[in-house]
DNA sequence: CTTGACCTTATTGTAACAATAAGGTTTACG
DNA sequence: CGTAAACCTTATTGTTACAATAAGGTCAAG
């Protein structure tokens, strides 16, 4: 009964194409049990569907083509289940890859979301925050030296840190600056000293830092050119109203958007400053 | 201050390599912003690196170079949440591949691990098992008729089916064939059907059977020419001691091996048949 | 002035095929 | 028997996102 099935049958049997079929010939993954001397017309055996199915269930489960050839030149049996074992492992370390990413997905979402919410820019808000955790790198230059560049080479310098302790990529998407309480209470704008977002995860890190659970004022401001004068409204604002200055200015990245004018980063941000009512004292 | 930054220097304060500036240069997604006009030496802006860090935002986020520039053409900031949304989606499809993946590699750890701890080959074994579900085939043909050949065809047929009803993939590797009572009762090993064990979430497709929980006498073998053989004990050993068959005989494929002898299926099978004490009538 | 570091363009290679071209073979039909 | 459709062949090119290399020009330091 022994039928020779010629390449396009064979083909449609496996639900695969001529070309698939001609391409593991060519690098003698699978090749026909009979080729006609004359014509070189290809002819397969129905039980080279058993191979088929194989290099389809290896092409599933992540081998590349040149590995399962390696895999059908061993005779040992033996060495399947480690090869399983090893594959499972690569496929966990991907679905952890692809959850991170998600989750970065996530929270550019949610970014959007809060920007579009976004009441109105340079409008002085009051409210309560709840703990954040920061890791924080001293540049050691004033990111607001010279209209960004600074800040972008000290960006840099924490992101390196950033991938040598390993953190997750997703933190990068949210960074900020901050500004000693002591500097912003004279009233000065000076900042060596940015930072990024962190889960409570990781905790043994040097330059980790505790943002408290408090009340805030904030604003919202969409240029870099901005900032200097809406902070200045945060801090008349609390001038004003009788409050006091309790902790650190911070300047929020919210979001970016991938939009350049001579190539320079858009950006929204979220400045905001902790404050108490006034002790009496003063 | 506008420094103008060489390739290199650019390359090394991003982390990436020339070449790749050059491929972006190429295609057209990031070009520097200066270009000698006589060496043709590239240099970059530090504001650049916003773009870079958002091309590898974009390319965590599984968007091709491609995709980016069409991105980056958009001047409009709201297409935003919908290219993330569709992400997150195409994310979501990735990870149940992964995870089905995941599965048909566990089954196959599985089956290897069952097939080295299987006592012996021909040993006549009796035992209790739980309910199984199956999806059915006949082939119309009878699969013991010439060396496998016929079964081929019929699993294939099986498989098209599998496809249509968008059973997972996993499903296929852990099939069996199946003969129904009355035939085995008179000792003929002919069978038109085969099967695929399935879970118990599709319901609604015609063909489903279920195999109760019983108890069996089972063999394993390991050569489909030595099915009929091993059958037959399996039939002596419930007529020497005072069984009686009380449903179909199945043949479970168990493991297939990945080594061909002149391209044919090596498998282990579990052949069984399900029993129950003679009753008194005889 | 030379050496090494750095830059340029151009070509080839990677993985797993898909698409196409240009041509030969087989089969069915009138 | 002729022909058209269906099928087969080999060979080339294209895809993605670069990496590797070659052959050569440029720059800064000693």
């Amino acid at each position: 009964m022994q039928e020779k099935i010629p390449i396009g049958k064979m083909a449609k049997l496996n639900n695969i194409t001529i070309q698939t079929l001609h391409h593991y010939d060519k690098i003698g993954l699978l090749s026909p049990c009979y080729i006609d001397p004359e014509t070189n017309y290809r002819f397969y055996s129905i039980k080279q569907c058993a191979c088929l199915d194989f290099i389809k269930y290896l092409k599933n489960m992540g081998f590349t083509l040149q590995e399962m050839k390696g895999v059908f030149a061993e005779k040992d049996a033996d060495s399947i289940p480690k090869l399983l074992d090893e594959q499972i492992q690569l496929i966990d370390q991907k679905m952890n890859e692809l959850a991170q990413v998600k989750k970065t997905l996530k929270v550019a979402a949610e970014n959007y979301r809060t920007y579009r919410q976004i009441p109105k820019m340079g409008v002085v808000e009051r409210g309560y925050l709840p703990e954040r955790i920061i890791y924080c790198y001293d540049g050691k230059r004033d990111i607001y030296e010279d209209q960004l560049e600074t800040y972008e080479y000290i960006l840099r310098e924490l992101r390196d840190l950033a991938l040598i302790h390993q953190f997750p990529t997703s933190y990068f998407c949210n960074v900020g600056s901050i500004t000693r309480m002591e500097s912003i209470k004279q009233r000065k704008l000076t900042s060596t000293e940015i930072f990024m977002f962190i889960d409570a995860t990781c905790s043994d890190v040097k330059g980790i830092e505790r943002l408290p659970a408090h009340e805030y004022v904030s604003i919202y401001c969409d240029h870099f050119s901005q900032e200097k004068e809406y902070a200045f409204k945060l801090i008349d604002y609390i001038v004003e109203n009788q409050l006091e200055i309790a902790g650190d200015y911070i300047c929020e990245v919210i979001v970016e958007l991938p939009c350049w004018t001579q190539y320079e980063r858009q950006m929204i941000m979220k400045l905001q400053i902790p404050v108490k009512k006034k002790s009496n004292s003063a």
